[in-house]
This record gives structure tokens, sequence and C-alpha cells, in this order.
DNA sequence: ATGACGATTTACT
DNA sequence: GTAAATCGTCATA
């Protein structure tokens, strides 16, 4: 359980809430055609909570070819495409048809930094003079950064070649989650102000906010 | 068919 | 701090 090990079907098998903290100090990795790997730890998170959360994709039980992949197994991947250019990325959870999801909200890069900084260059390139804590610091940042956008929704974090989660090697406890209101769902009403958001304490690749 | 709106980021005043 | 960028998605008709 600690080692590069890959999760398993049933470690995603947790609430949202209970998974977005354990989520924190785990792997993404991102496996992209070349065979190379794209990976970073995972130092913020946020719940989804389905059916009762205004804030949630899901809410109501909203399913669509957008959501489907809410209602998949737990270990399923959740990408949306938002604001006419940015992808964010959910690992679902919880049971088979429960619409419960983890956003994805920032990374620590480990692994394939130079292909990261080339994806999330602009223009030409200030590929070379972007900082390390810019290049996974928020959901989409992060997904720009490891090539992920909706071909991968729905696909298969357990048992899948693109995407997955590993357990990291070094799974020294010792570590502080800081836990706040999510990010940008004002609309939510009452659900835009529960604490639902959690980040490594002194992590410097959190998202500012 | 149409219109309103983002689970954001970046650039600029 | 404010605003632009930019288009898929979803509800309404």
């Amino acid at each position: 359980m600690s080692d590069g090990a890959r999760w398993t079907r049933a470690e995603f098998a947790a609430d949202p809430v209970t998974l977005a903290q354990r989520l924190i100090g785990a792997v993404l990795v991102r496996t992209v055609a070349s065979g190379e790997r794209l990976a970073g730890i995972i130092v913020e998170t946020e719940a989804y909570l389905g059916v009762p959360d205004k804030a949630a994709h899901s809410y109501g039980g909203r399913r669509t070819a957008r959501t489907e992949p809410m209602y998949g197994p737990p270990g399923t991947a959740y990408v949306y495409f938002t604001y006419g250019m940015h992808h964010c990325m959910n690992v679902v959870c919880g049971a088979q048809d429960e619409p419960v999801a983890v956003l994805l909200r920032a990374l620590d890069p480990i692994e394939g930094l130079d292909t990261m900084r080339a994806n999330r260059g602009r223009g030409r390139d200030r590929a070379a003079e972007m900082k390390m804590t810019d290049l996974c610091s928020g959901p989409a940042k992060l997904c720009q950064a490891l090539a992920i956008d909706r071909s991968l929704s729905g696909s298969d974090l357990v048992d899948g070649a693109g995407l997955s989660v590993e357990h990291h090697p070094n799974t020294q406890g010792r570590r502080r989650l800081v836990n706040t209101p999510r990010i940008g769902v004002g609309y939510a009403q009452e659900w835009a102000e529960m604490p639902l958001r959690w980040r490594l304490e002194g992590s410097r690749h959190v998202s500012r906010n």
C-alpha cells in the first residue's frame, strides 16, 4: 500500500469527503502516447457531493452525456470543458450510480517536467521560464500540463492506460491538511460556504485563492 | 434553433 | 483589482 502501486477499485470507493483528503499525497500519473509519464503529487482537492450538492454538475441527479462518467464505477475519470478553453479533472468515487467525485485542483510536479512546461508554455515559448509553482497550481493548469482533455473523460484509473493514481513511495504520515470552502461556486448558495476543499499545508504548488 | 453561463486563467489598468 | 478570452453544454422554445 505504499510504493508506486496503483490504487485499486476498493480504494476509490470511499465517500468524496474522505477521498478528497486521502488523495492528497497520492500521485496522479498521465501516460501519453509516446509512453512518457507525466506525474505529480496531489496537493489540493475539492469534494463534490452529488445529488444534494448545488455546486455539483450532478446536482438533482442531472445525467447527461457530459456527466455520465460520474455515474460510473469508482475510479473513473470525469473530465469536463469549461469557460470555452479549460479542462478540469475529477476522480469519481462512492458507489456505482452515485454521482459523487473529487476535483483535482493542484499538483506538485515530479515526472515529465520538460513536457509539462512545453504543454503549459503559451505562444512560441515562454516554456523555459515557466516557474515550477505555475505548472500545476490550478485545476485547469494541471490538465493542460498533463495533456488531459475530454477524450479521457470516462476512462478507468484502475485498469486504463492513459491515467492512473499511484501511492507515493514516501508515504510519511505527519502531513497536515488545511480545510476551506470551495472555489468558484458562488452560485451554489449555502453549498458555496461548506468547507469541502483541502490542501497540503505549506505546499507552494497549491492554487492562489 | 437560440441564449445564458460557467468547478478558470491570464493580461492589463 | 478588473476584465477579456472563448465555446461546449444545457435549458427553453
